[in-house]
DNA sequence: TCATTTAGTATCGAGTCAAAACTAATGCAA
DNA sequence: TTGCATTAGTTTTGACTCGATACTAAATGA
């Protein structure tokens, strides 16, 4: 899997980085978000960020609220990109096996990313709507029904659907 | 788990190549086997040993048969290094599961793990002994009682309990 | 108001990656 | 036996990751 993330001229950091943005919502499209989701430096992540740049795989923008703050955006060609990630091809082949094995395999693999993120004491990324935080219908407008109780924000429908850096689930199973 | 790989000032190659030289029987403990593992280039390949060499972990020496060849080994400090290897975090938590889960999470990469070589066209590596040119008490002598009818060599008792890149299993399951 | 914190960038040295050019030994065939 | 193709491995190059360190600028807070 390592090698086939060297697919298309991209690097196995700067496809992660990709996905990353093409399922974050947008309190966690940013830089800082994507290093702790990495797991690395910011530094690191500032240079794989330009070479996604330079490539037109991405655009930097200027936050909203904070000065300091860069949003990423896909470009269309980037979104067109990630029809081909190679990650796909697991993807694929997992949905060939019988439905009870699939599940197995899923859950094995979950436990054991629960694990290893309590070991390297990392944060588990999730939906934003299964977030403790999250408040069905609480935002009021049309465009923003729902509402961040965390971040004190409304939500639209399509940031409820993506991954957030500050998502809490209520945690079964914990040992 | 590519973020663990960068324990103990290794890259995650480095690792991989460690691993490899430890489990690899002594036709398979050269560049040549190691590059068609990882998958990787010659030039690749030897840049990674030269970094390993340099740090005491392995050592090359002059393959017997062929002036052109080098016999890799591992140096008491790389066989030490490997006990602590990131990866062991994972084979214990898996060896924390139920049995039965266990299983099938291994039945699943099994699975995975072909598929995807399939794909890329690379090969498997397998255990000498499992293979359709190993002959059981084949060799004679009591040092060397086993023997490769493709490579026409008796083998070790090392050898045989070892990776090699000439492995081939009669495969099941073919689809 | 001024110090601290936070968000992100720039630069460094070690190392990976593929590709291409290289050396040296081995095989093979006329 | 010569001579050429093949094979095993090294070296170099340019783009990139990685952590560490030093940096800029905006936000926060006492």
């Amino acid at each position: 899997m390592h090698n086939a993330a060297y697919a298309e001229g991209l690097k196995p950091t700067q496809w992660e980085a990709l996905r990353y943005i093409a399922r974050a919502n947008h309190f966690s499209r940013n830089p800082g978000a994507l290093t702790s989701y990495l797991g690395t430096t910011k530094g690191t992540v500032s240079q794989t960020l330009h070479a996604l740049e330079r490539k037109q795989l991405i655009e930097k923008h200027a936050s909203k609220n904070d000065r300091r703050g860069v949003q990423l955006e896909l470009t269309a060609e980037g979104r067109k990109l990630l029809e081909r990630d190679p990650l796909l091809t697991v993807e694929r082949t997992l949905e060939r096996q019988p439905r009870s094995e699939r599940q197995s395999v899923e859950d094995g693999l979950q436990t054991l990313l629960h694990a290893l993120l309590e070991e390297r004491s990392g944060k588990p990324f999730g939906i934003c709507k299964n977030c403790t935080h999250f408040k069905r219908e609480g935002g009021g407008e049309e465009e923003w029904p729902h509402f961040c109780q965390l971040l004190q924000v409304p939500l639209s429908r399509e940031d409820s659907d993506d991954n957030c850096i500050e998502q809490e689930t209520p945690r079964k199973n914990r040992h």
